[in-house]
DNA sequence: TCCTTATTGCAAATCATTTGCAACTATCAT
DNA sequence: ATGATAGTTGCAAATGATTTGCAATAAGGA
């Protein structure tokens, strides 16, 4: 409920249009807690309105990412489709699960301190920083665990 | 000099042939101080044998991808190709310039800290982690203050 | 209701990477 | 050296993800 009030607030005030597609992919992005490729928000899209199309999703979806209000990301071991995250505002990090592909969001302040001493070592200025962790999330390596007896 | 040596080791130790055209872009590889898409690659070993294909270089890559002594990486900022980073073993991290696309690699022990606190919050057990930031490289952020008067 | 123009579905294009295959060639045994 | 075997190459076509051109459609304001 949250996207697809601020996006319609931006329709508004832009000279954009609301249309049902965009009401439907909104709506499903709202209700999702993961972060779907294109290919499985239109899955989720196509059980209201089959006949919604994929370039409508990404149409859609590229419009929100230039809004800031999704997130497109390529992590490193899920094949090479983006993934959208209709994040809350504000840098967030990401651990990924090599086992059932569960996406967690986490924050952790130290990453400004590893900003910080980068930008001093080197003399860059740093924008913003991803930090993504792969392994094993706590309930499959429980069933790991379980299994191996 | 590194990467090449070891490669041809590993060529040998299994029933693999060393090529002229892996040597070539073994020795492009070994040259490079930049993590290079598949095509910078190929526009370099080019210049030594322009009849190399871009396919040769792609399963020369993946090869080396397997034997752990290339990593492929996509970055969020510069389009969606691979980049290829001859990387000594073991985790580093990158900073990436928006400006001029220069990666810089870099190391710090507090990843190492967050990774333990995400296990402790979780349960998940953290295999490696990525670490990415973006921002201006120290050459690109002084022009750009050069520039700016 | 009508007009204007944003938006849609579809098909074709594009970009990055992979794969099938016939020709070629390292490498090993002779 | 010579030949046989099987790994490797270049090329073209296939694949997967995403984008784009376009004619038809439909919001939303006048």
């Amino acid at each position: 409920m949250d996207l697809s009030l601020e996006a319609d607030k931006r329709i508004r005030a832009s000279h954009r249009r609301m249309t049902p597609q965009r009401r439907i992919i909104l709506e499903t992005l709202d209700a999702l807690d993961i972060h779907p490729t294109a290919e499985e928000l239109l899955g989720r899209v196509q059980e209201v309105d089959s006949s919604i199309h994929l370039s409508t999703i990404y149409r859609t979806l590229r419009w929100l990412e230039a809004e800031g209000l999704v997130q497109a990301r390529i992590f490193n071991d899920d094949r090479r489709a983006e993934r959208f995250d209709p994040a809350a505002p504000g840098e967030h990090y990401h651990f990924v699960c090599q086992e059932c592909h569960a996406v967690i969001e986490f924050n952790n302040l130290l990453v400004n301190a590893i900003k910080a001493q980068f930008e001093l070592h080197t003399g860059a200025r740093v924008d913003f920083g991803s930090v993504v962790l792969y392994g094993l999330c706590g309930d499959c390596r429980k069933a790991l665990l379980a299994e191996a007896g």
